[in-house]
DNA sequence: ATGAAAGCGCTAACAC
DNA sequence: GTGTTAGCGCTTTCAT
């Protein structure tokens, strides 16, 4: 912790026989600045290891550049990658990001938006927790003006914009490929549908029953918390039952993943038996046999959209009410454990 | 962008007719103001929604709270959950972390670290990318005695510490428990030597064969860059010998994973022909078939220890340097990938 | 127990 | 092109 003392600009312009005014001018470059005067200036805040106090900066101008991401879990490979689209982006505009996540609690995430708020934050990008009914703890941001962007689990509102993909449609394609290779018994294993992104999904997989004249039977439908024990919960319930399903669409890999493995052990046959589907194309979706049949959601591709849509409001360049809802390609990868019904 | 005015201690000082330092030092409960005048203080600031401007405080007080992450990538299962670790101390501890990538290039780790100078990262967590050899781009930190933790790829310095598993010891071990069970034509599938983690895994690998006195043979050695087409590859390579390895174990799970894949695709049993054993525990190592036998690499406890040895040195609980290096446990864990031979 | 005053380092408006 | 000036909002002696 020992503080030397630090290299301001007050020093270089002593040295130089300048002004304070012209250094700060140098050292961004300015037009205005003498090509010579410039080049002494920066050699000189080299040579003294001269470092922008970001602070004082910041306390002038009032922007901090910086941008605050509130995420329910950042260890997921879904959102590893959307935060490292959000860094690309980000980093190459000159923004650093302040992550955090809310554990998928409402009380910490609640507690994040308070600390990025008081780090005055220039933006905010925020996918919301499980636990997340209401989002009045955002209207701070809001009220100052400050602009905000939900991804991924997003709620409406009309001062934000939301960028989501299609879960409605993505599920509905989801459905009904199988539907059109045959399946007819199909079951969905969904999460709860306090979160827009499984209530889309579920009414996806509903119309195209519907579409395709099948009843929905309520015993095929499934809430689970979508972890990998939720898959195995998931094989036990579908061995018990006495008319098996001929197809699974789970609203993501993993459960699906350990839904087809559980039931492999048991001597059911994928596809043969149960066909699958899931949604996220996590790797091990790739990996698990059969390969996994799912959704591509672009993680990257959101977190890039994200940052950027957020950096060009704050620059001014778009206006983020006029748009509200981005909508992301999303599309099916059909692979061995959705074939054709024989 | 709309600034509205904020509300500061002058506002409230203002309109409790009190001075600014009374505003000052009642916000922060101190004992020298009237126990009703910080009431009044601290209420009248709720009602104004006021927030205390973090530049200003930081400008005076020159600390900032915040703590500069870089790693190679983001998006890989370790990374975040080393990521998640870190971000639970942090801001149970009221840091905020700033994270950046330099996606394996010298460059952007250069640019990355300076960055986070002139953010005045109170410490700064770093995992070195592929590239980096020196690490004279970290002088700056160190020079102003501001903390410095390596972890996972790591490079020796007197004044850091460092953060890792016993790479040497866990390839030793799985080296040595394919030995145990009988292989004796092992294969080595690794990373870029100039990386002290892949450089300390092939001689685990060497130390274990050595002392099971088998002579090291050049053709069972393979440098990759540990990707998915990597493991491809290494099949490839693998399908083209005269003489095939009895066993391979590979430095990651998805090069494993991978080469396993490609190697059944053409008819070698798994592990009847050729046993597995791979690196990291990712969650596909669990997936695929038969499951990889791996090492565990505890991601989510390394980010935990690396923010809380900084947090603690920053606290002044600890000196970093009388602690050079912190090994974390890490163990290997046998699957179906790497039974006794017959 | 409270206040006055002096900056922390930087930037932007304005002047020349 | 460059300098002057006046703060940004907060903390911290030093008085009182």
């Amino acid at each position: 912790m020992s503080q030397q003392k630090e290299v301001t600009i007050y020093d270089i312009a002593r040295q130089l026989d300048i002004s304070a005014a012209t250094v700060s001018r140098g050292l961004k470059n300015h037009d205005s600045v003498n090509k010579a005067t410039r080049k002494k200036i920066q050699d000189l805040a080299k040579e003294l290891g001269y470092r922008s106090n970001t602070f004082a900066s910041s306390l002038r101008r009032k922007s901090t550049n910086t941008i605050g991401v509130i995420v329910p879990r950042l260890s997921s490979y879904f959102m590893s990658n959307v935060i490292a689209g959000m860094e690309n982006i980000a980093s190459a505009e000159g923004y650093n990001l302040i992550i955090t996540q809310s554990l998928e609690t409402v009380k910490k995430e609640i507690a994040n938006a308070d600390t990025l708020f008081n780090s005055r934050v220039d933006g905010l990008l925020v996918s919301l927790s499980f636990e997340t009914e209401n989002i009045d703890h955002f209207e701070p941001f809001i009220k100052k003006g400050i602009p905000l962007i939900f991804f991924d689990r997003i709620k409406q509102h009309s001062q934000c914009m939301g960028i989501v993909i299609d879960n409605y449609k993505a599920a509905y394609d989801a459905t009904k490929h199988l539907l059109d290779n045959g399946y007819r018994r199909i079951m969905h294993i969904g999460g709860s549908t306090v979160s827009h992104v499984y209530a889309e999904r579920l009414r996806g997989y509903k119309q195209a029953l519907q579409d395709y004249k099948i009843a929905p039977d309520p015993k095929l439908v499934l809430t689970k918390n979508m972890s990998e024990e939720a898959g195995v919960e998931s094989a036990r319930y579908i061995l018990k039952m006495k008319h098996l399903p001929d197809a699974v669409f789970s609203a993501n890999d993993a459960c699906a993943v350990y839904c087809m493995r559980t039931l492999k052990k048991e001597g059911i046959r994928i596809p043969g038996d149960i066909a699958f589907v899931g949604f996220n194309n996590d790797p091990m979706s790739k990996v698990v046999e059969p390969n996994l049949t799912t959704i591509n959601y672009p993680g990257y591709a959101m977190g890039e959209a994200a940052a950027t849509q957020l950096i060009n409001h704050l620059n001014g360049v778009t206006n983020l009410t006029a748009t509200n809802i981005i909508i992301l390609r999303s599309e099916l990868i059909v692979r061995a454990s959705s074939p054709k019904k024989r």
